[in-house]
DNA sequence: ATGCCCTCCGCTGGAGGA
């Protein structure tokens, strides 16, 4: 079974090169970040040709994660246990935005997930991104007992090491790279997961986003911030695993490269 | 060539991304 994540940055803006990359790739589950639309406008009729069911979640320009599957889609969830809204400043109260999606396709669970950004350090943003962190931590721990192989893909908006961004002196009391944040996945970790890392078709680290600025993808100025966490029912499953580079060439491609991970499962 | 920001909304710029 092949399970990919994308941040496609706009399924709408993305619809040609996301139906030429199913053709090419042949996922079975493909989870999608940052769709920018309503759940009910997801172009479902064109995956659907190619043989996908679709799970969307979504809410107008901002945000919106889905699920594709040509294995089953079943048992799907919509946001997080004690999911916290945005609070801005001044906001009594924010709506939950349409960051995660939980769906069991062929007896493996999967969630998809578009972790808060953070802006800045200093900004709501950013206590929102680990409040948001600790219901994924939550919400995997109510799910894994009895739960069959379970993973947690996406958009995690954080660089996991040093390593994980092309320079860190560039990130110097930025987001992204924090102890906060990094003390996050760790606490997703302890839930019982482990990172997939996947191989680079090129170059050392696999970075799986480059901002369309300054050359930033031909000069390899990368960050490796879309992750995969399995229990070890996945992890075991695990045959090979690597970043789609390709995709991020040309004109018209996300700012974000699609990971993809090949499960040998039992039976 | 991997090539110098892109998305949306909605309007002539702004917000968000990371």
């Amino acid at each position: 079974m092949r399970i990919a994540t994308w941040n496609v940055n706009s399924v709408s803006a993305r619809l040609p090169r996301l139906l030429a990359w199913l053709r090419a790739a042949e996922p079975d589950v493909l989870c999608l970040q940052e769709i920018k639309c309503d759940g009910e406008a997801f172009p479902s009729a064109e995956v659907g040709e190619l043989g996908y069911e679709v799970a969307a979640y979504g809410a107008g320009r901002w945000n919106g994660v889905a699920v594709l599957s040509r294995v089953g889609l079943a048992d799907v969830r919509q946001g997080l246990l004690d999911e916290p809204g945005f609070q801005d400043d001044g906001a009594l109260v924010a709506a939950t935005q349409p960051r995660a999606l939980g769906a069991t396709c062929a007896g493996v669970r999967v969630w998809s997930v578009y972790v808060p950004n953070g802006r800045e350090i200093d900004h709501p943003h950013y206590a929102y991104k680990l409040r948001w962190l600790a219901a994924l931590s939550e919400t995997v721990t109510e799910e894994l007992p009895g739960s069959g192989p379970l993973a947690v893909l996406g958009d995690f908006n954080i660089a996991p090491t040093d390593a994980d961004v092309w320079d860190i002196a560039a990130y110097a009391d930025s987001t992204h790279v924090t102890a906060a944040e990094r003390a996050a996945l760790d606490e997703l970790a302890k839930t019982g997961l482990d990172e997939v890392y996947p191989r680079a078709l090129k170059y050392d680290v696999p970075f799986t986003y480059w901002d369309y600025r300054q050359l930033a993808f031909p000069k390899n100025r990368g960050m490796r911030i879309d992750l995969v966490y399995g229990d070890p029912q996945f992890t075991s499953a695990v045959a090979d695993s690597y970043v789609d580079r390709e995709e991020r060439k040309g004109k018209g491609g996300s700012d974000h490269a699609p990971v993809v991970v090949d499960l040998e499962l039992a039976g």
